[in-house]
DNA sequence: GCTATAACGCTACTGGCAGTAACGAAAAGA
DNA sequence: TCTTTTCGTTACTGCCAGTAGCGTTATAGC
């Protein structure tokens, strides 16, 4: 997102660079001052004079880079996002429970937890900010959920009337709602409850479901 | 929440009221204007000035009456909440679709909607903000939820492991989800979907959860 | 070298808002 | 009348986002 307004592309395909070029490991820098940052004091009393500060860096230089105190925040953040990691297990349960639990992981051991608030709050009213945020850190999280899904639907593991996008709010939702809500610590076994409750109303098999299927389907996170 | 250090109760139980009496229409006034602002412009443009232009007073009467400005904005959200309205059906699963059915209501069709997501970020930071919006807007509201689940365990119709803090969670994060996260608009059918999650794992009579249990149940909110 | 260009740190500024202080005036009870 | 407390008004402090202008420095092209 570090604007590129410097380099401008020529006809033989080189890049052009006219005056000094930015140094290069103040991006980086600025990258891990902005998350300490937010790991210290959270979003709402992020402040970038503080993130210049800690990056040994002159406030414009942050504008030069980041038009927006949000948009640095959303990069700095989308560093934090887990990699792909090539699915492993090949069963749509045990995929949905691997990236719940990997969901819940990022939200308690990561900076993302700590911002999330704070940058929901912004987004209400910061249309640019919510479209970065959507595009670059929630929606590629969904999209490999999404998937999972509907190639569940495809072997027909899941029933054909799944309602894809509320199955994913479903395994989402009650972790959000601990971190953004009733502020209860996490319960390390809301990702596998909330796998239970989607197989159990949308999982072709009938067993699952009823009694205790934890044993009848897989033991715990996959990861 | 309109701190009361006017009046000092005596022995005889009256009131003793020293100095000029507060004029009894500023505090209505002033919600009033407080939800005005709120529904215009959201917790993150809502400023005590603006509030107090509207309410045709001045910025210190606001604050003799509520110390933060966060705290004017719950006790606003407060009186959104809808009221108890014994609860109509006499099983669980019309009495939670019932609840989530109105929770889905009360953020898409009042301030709280709007607000919610600055509160959420406040909160982060301001732990007597958190404080108070839990206990008197988010506490009471999961109560109410909360029993109607132990009196299904009790009944019989919930299964007896249910996991009764999860269940709210589960009812109540996917409607949480759209509105914070991923911004996509109210699904009228999540809070039935939602209740057909649970009741699917849950539910101690077998037959629901599969199929099309739509009809097996109940057909829609009871409101 | 020399020149043009743009990044850099620095300092200073504008503008907005939370929250406070101090005032005179008004409303009530003692 | 005296005391107490509210009220509106005005003015203030302090914090921070974001910008402007400065002199300096690094680089590419001539």
């Amino acid at each position: 997102m570090s604007n590129a307004g410097v380099a401008v592309s020529r006809p033989d395909g080189q890049e052009l660079v006219r005056g000094r070029p930015r140094h290069p490991d103040v991006d980086a820098a600025i990258i891990a001052a902005a998350l300490s940052v937010l790991v210290d004091v959270g979003y709402p009393r992020f402040t970038m004079v503080e993130v210049a500060r800690r990056a040994g860096v002159g406030k414009p230089t942050l504008y030069r880079r980041w038009a927006r105190k949000s948009q640095l925040v959303v990069e700095a953040m989308r560093t934090q996002m887990p990699g792909e990691a090539a699915l492993p297990p090949d069963n749509v349960s045990d995929q949905l429970l691997h990236y719940a639990t990997r969901l819940s992981e990022t939200l308690t051991h990561t900076p993302l937890g700590r911002v999330l608030p704070g940058l929901v709050a912004e987004m209400a009213t910061d249309p640019d900010l919510a479209a970065a945020y959507r595009s670059l850190i929630i929606e590629p999280t969904r999209q490999l959920w999404r998937e999972a899904v509907e190639r569940g639907i495809r072997t027909g593991e899941l029933l054909p009337d799944t309602d894809v996008d509320f199955v994913l709010d479903a395994l989402a939702g009650p972790l959000y709602v601990r971190l953004l809500i009733t502020g209860a610590p996490a319960d390390p076994d809301a990702p596998w409850l909330a796998v239970q409750l989607v197989l159990a109303r949308y999982s072709a098999s009938p067993a699952v479901g009823a009694a205790d299927p934890r044993r009848t389907i897989s033991a715990g996170p996959a990861s």
